[in-house]
DNA sequence: ATTATCTATAGATCTATAGATAATGC
DNA sequence: ATTATCTATAGATCTATAGATAATGC
């Protein structure tokens, strides 16, 4: 079961709530602070939860944390994935996630603040946009769309990449998003072998609304 | 003054010594826990540095653990540098760039670990490598050796793209250090606009050794 | 005489748990 | 009857500071 069979009865979705409420939170407070020194009282306080029963749902604060972060990556492979349904070519597909992604710095600031801080340890891992991101390049290496001959280093370059547009976005608002987004989505496309008439075309092909 | 002068008496050489081994001990911690919970009187004790002594130097936690990321991010940078010296081409300066940091993950795997987690935050400081990182694209750029328009964007993609190479070298040591290095100082190397051919030559050359 | 370090400590805060209360399943 | 939540609390730990000690400058 890839997504967990939601809770059937009044009981199991009363603790799924508690438990979620306490992830909000230390992702609320990873967005704000960058770290994971709060305590767990200011953790539950902020949850609205009571104290106690933090220690239902997790044996500690870096189990918390892990979870929130987790939580965050998948969240975020979920909005990329809803926005980019129906695009086929590898190129196009990777080009729109630069460009949606610039744009949650906007639209999903906190999100963003986790992923700069913490993505980068998670580029490999199997939860969020990561497995996704990996089978595209190797159908697109498959298909001779991209000529780079190694699907895990590709997904290296670009998921730095990804990470350090996030990076660019969040201290450097006054740049304008979609431009820088397209410019570093045209170097990646570039890097992986694109024809460099062929990835200025497709990074600028229109793309689909982010609500 | 770019590098502070070194103390004069031996007051302040044994300042400087109590602050730089609270420091070296927040750079430990770092390292091994990736995280800034540590209490002070931890630091203290493994700094081996009386207890009181921390606020004669630093405010804050926070405060000291800035100063350990810039410390290591600075000590990254003149490692480099100093094995680089004597290389003109921009394009060969950022593939040794590359394999150096590369092997860096064996020689200073504590700095990679620092540089991993934090890294990323501090792409665009005026500390460390990231400058003169930042100068080199540019001749590259001025000379026509580069392509890219835009500096400022090329040092977020090759900012990221090194940073995932660290991941990936300590997240995966099994994986040939050099080979991953090459490969990906190549797709960068034809992001920026050098020619296969020149890429795949530039990133095989031989490279100084690492002390 | 000056300045940094160290030791000791008061008061605040935190963690983990025990026991009471409330909600649901069967 | 079962299970999660909440409240209260003991004991541990942490922070910040005050005052004593040691090292150096002049």
């Amino acid at each position: 079961m890839p997504t967990p069979a939601p809770p059937k009865n009044r009981f199991e979705r009363r603790r799924a709530e508690t438990r979620h409420a306490l992830v909000r939170a230390a992702r609320q407070i990873l967005a704000e602070t960058g770290d994971t020194s709060a305590s767990i009282q200011a953790i539950a306080e902020r949850a609205d939860v009571g104290f106690g029963s933090f220690y239902n749902h997790f044996e500690s604060k870096t189990e918390l944390f892990d979870a929130a972060v987790t939580d965050a990556l998948e969240e975020f492979g979920q909005v990329i994935d809803a926005r980019v349904l129906g695009i086929d070519d590898p190129a196009e597909l990777l080009a729109a996630g630069f460009r949606l992604t610039a744009r949650m710095a906007d639209s999903h600031p906190e999100l963003m603040r986790i992923l700069r801080d913490r993505g980068l340890g998670y580029i490999h891992s199997d939860r969020g946009l990561s497995p996704r991101a990996l089978r595209d390049l190797e159908i697109g290496i498959a298909s001779g769309r991209f000529t780079c001959g190694n699907a895990t280093l590709a997904l290296s370059a670009v998921g730095g990449t990804l990470m350090s547009l996030v990076a660019l976005r969040l201290d450097r608002p006054a740049l304008d998003g979609d431009e820088v987004a397209s410019e570093l989505a045209d170097m990646v496309l570039r890097m992986l072998g694109v024809p460099p008439e062929d990835a200025r075309e497709v990074t600028r092909r229109p793309l689909p609304d982010l609500g």
